[in-house]
DNA sequence: ACCAGGATTTGACCCATATCAAGCAAGGCA
DNA sequence: TGCCTTGCTTGATATGGGTCAAATCCTGGT
């Protein structure tokens, strides 16, 4: 109900930003064109709740613009967010018909949705796109190791760097700023999101920002834009292992 | 060097006590002599490590046998285990030439190798290995997202709770004993093992287990060997969610 | 049976982070 | 204009789990 359905005019997956990065990126034209007669576009305004653990969900995504986190509960109200969905990720299981985790926007989104049955029969005929699924899902896998290190392991003040660090990365739409190598990004998640994110309460998250702005590892412009002087120190103090990763 | 070569007489696939759940599950007679014709055996004794991240690695593999831990560590020494792999779990990751985890043999395990380069090849040819990896993989990634709720918002009595419960689950080989529902397993990880899968040290793992001791949730035999009397009483204390989990 | 070394338990103490509580800043709206 | 609400910061205090240290248990070796 409410704004849910406010549908862009009709994308052509050929123009589609995140055509080259999503489940369909290895497909053939007329794979995009069989993909095209199951797709359907849904919009969530910020806060809204996409679904919540438990429900039904007949259709499974990719996230086009914006970005949603994936959260789970204890009974007693405690959540962790164990995944954070960024434009070109996929939501949602093949051959699972409710939902393992609450989906929440975090900022206004557009998601591009399959209905479910067509998409797990077209998955069995194309390998193209269990292929994509699969890479993107080991590469989800090793992101979930990443941080089950930083949940089990780091102290308040790495867990707030390694964030920080992985925003600034992925922001990687790098707009330097002034000289050196110093850079801006905005913070997409409030203090309570960050919290959840990194397992800690939302007052600790503040004190070790102010703590980290304070030391002169960052600075703030309001309470969202974040600039990093020099990245090196803030990986420095994110912790981690320094050989570099793996990946690009 | 050492015992690795221990090799077990050369086992047939139909023969396989994993036949039917590892990455091979799905396949075909004829998938199967090919499969066949890559795979060769190695064995490592407790307490040896399989590969160490960073290295070289090329194979991909099912652990056939006994338990290994997949951890990651920060450089000052602080470890995390990221994964524990049980018989038919799956080892490294096709398209990635070196390891990006520790991989240690906790008992002494039998390993079932292919040659990388030839898995991947196959892998491009049979759906039916694609569709089974990717079928483990998110099983693996919901596992890795249950274990973040854990790191980050479980107390450290509900940690050992949780993975009390999860090993007698999976020891369900669930030979009851006596009378009622309990029922006994063993532990197959040291404290230490325990306090990295867990996120905590050593002696906290230790007292909350004498707590659980005293407060007859568990009972012990020696170090290793448990008796749970009310397996309800445990999902309690582990904190989950109650209205059970969607996969039986 | 005796010893050595590793695994485990237990105790005393401390600190990082949680909890509880108050106050501040900015935007929406009556 | 001033009130509310929401998000954030900061302070005071409590506490769960970490750290350091020692004792005990267990196993394999001789």
């Amino acid at each position: 109900m409410s704004h849910d359905d406010v549908y862009p005019a009709s994308l052509q997956c050929g123009d589609c930003p995140i055509r080259h990065r999503a489940v369909c990126a290895r497909c053939e034209a007329n794979e995009l064109d069989e993909l095209e007669s199951v797709k359907y576009y849904r919009s969530f305004e910020a806060g809204q709740t996409v679904v919540w653990s438990g429900d039904q969900m007949d259709f499974v995504a990719s996230v086009v613009s914006g970005i949603a986190t994936l959260t789970q509960t204890l009974e007693d109200g405690r959540t962790q967010m164990v995944g954070l969905l960024l434009p070109s990720d996929f939501v949602g299981r093949p051959g699972r018909e409710r939902a393992a985790y609450n989906i929440t926007a975090t900022t206004d989104i557009l998601m591009c949705c399959f209905r479910r049955k067509p998409f797990e029969e077209m998955m069995d005929r194309t390998p193209h796109i269990a292929q994509r699924l699969l890479q993107m899902t080991l590469d989800e896998l090793d992101a979930a190791r990443e941080w089950m290190l930083l949940l089990g392991r780091k102290t308040a003040r790495e867990k707030i760097a390694s964030l920080l660090s992985i925003v600034a990365r992925r922001d990687a739409s790098i707009r330097h700023r002034g000289g050196g190598n110093s850079l801006t990004f905005d913070l997409p998640l409030t203090r309570e999101a960050m919290a959840d994110y990194l397992g800690l309460t939302l007052e600790t998250v503040s004190r070790q920002i102010s703590a980290l702005k304070r030391d002169g590892v960052i600075a703030l412009e309001g309470k969202r834009h974040v600039t990093v002087p020099d990245m090196e120190r803030l990986l420095l103090e994110a912790g981690d292992d320094s050989d570099g990763g793996l990946l690009t």
